[in-house]
DNA sequence: AAGAATGTTACATG
DNA sequence: ACATGTAACATTCT
């Protein structure tokens, strides 16, 4: 479900929930896997009690930061879904974890795959040094990008999803930037001209910047979708240009989108636009 | 009703 | 050391 965008418009959301600065009376752990690196009782125990001071965002987890300055990091993976309830709501199936916060209200996390991971870590290890940079921060320039780019002979695709490289970008989000470069995805990382990498630039940058304007992508109709934390669909389905969109005209040329499978993901293409020869 | 799914990681193979 | 491929996680959606 959730890359850069729909992890920043949760971030949002929990930031805004009104449960920042209330303290966690409760905690119940459903599906133990669901935390990483420890038993779900000693994890349960150590967030008792705590108070989180605010929620943060980096590549797509999200940071719940701690009133003891330890933080608790979140992964969403495919499926995870915070809703906010009320005192004494059941637990659905899927609610992995329940947080009960002093004042009565619950954050529930939702996740149907149960791929979703919850982690204490110091605030150092919170800031995730092992992932690259942020693509909307500011350091982020084209010779960023550049100096990212050439340091790979992959192909360009899953180089922009190795969230080692650039944090936050997946499979949506890779397929509507290359498109809006118009870079083929199996265009090798380290061919791209500089004309290129600067469309590239501009592309992830407006992407995510649209894509968060309007509250992330909800795709289908299931539950598995993406909804924000007070429930609303993403707005942002009707700005892909290509993603999910095999068989329709490119917005740009009026070719055929073209699917195939590129490094184990499905993939959009307009083959007009984005030539694999330049 | 089979195949794919917005993600990550460990392991195997070239 | 690096690139690429496969499986695993677990369930639902198309």
């Amino acid at each position: 479900m959730p890359e850069l965008p729909e992890v920043e418009t949760i971030v949002r959301g929990l930031q805004k929930s009104g449960l920042v600065g209330k303290a966690i009376c409760d905690v119940q752990v459903r599906w133990p896997r669901t935390v990483s690196h420890m038993a779900a009782d000693p994890f349960a125990q150590r967030l008792r009690g705590r108070t989180i001071t605010r929620f943060s965002r980096r590549a797509k987890y999200i940071i719940a930061h701690l009133d003891n300055g330890s933080c608790l990091l979140i992964h969403l993976r495919m499926t995870g879904q915070f809703h906010i309830e009320k005192e004494g709501t059941a637990a659905d199936t899927h609610d992995q974890v329940v947080l009960a916060f002093e004042g009565g209200r619950q954050l529930h996390f939702h996740d149907t795959r149960k791929f979703g991971r919850f982690e204490l870590v110091t605030a150092q290890a919170a800031e995730l040094p092992h992932l690259g940079p942020e693509p909307l921060a500011k350091a982020f320039t084209p010779a960023a990008l550049q100096a990212c780019l050439q340091k790979h002979r992959r192909i360009i695709k899953p180089v922009l999803l190795d969230q080692s490289v650039v944090a936050g970008i997946g499979n949506i989000y890779a397929d509507e930037s290359l498109w809006a470069a118009g870079i083929h995805p199996k265009r090798r990382a380290d061919s791209l001209t500089p004309a290129e990498i600067l469309r590239l630039h501009h592309a992830i940058r407006q992407v995510l910047t649209r894509a968060i304007r309007r509250g992330g992508t909800s795709l289908g109709n299931g539950a598995t979708n993406f909804y924000s934390v007070t429930g609303r669909r993403g707005r942002n389905r009707d700005a892909l240009k290509v993603f999910r969109r095999d068989g329709e005209p490119c917005p740009r040329c009026g070719g055929t989108i073209q699917r195939l499978v590129v490094a184990q993901r499905g993939t959009h293409i307009c083959p007009h636009c984005q030539p694999l020869q330049p």
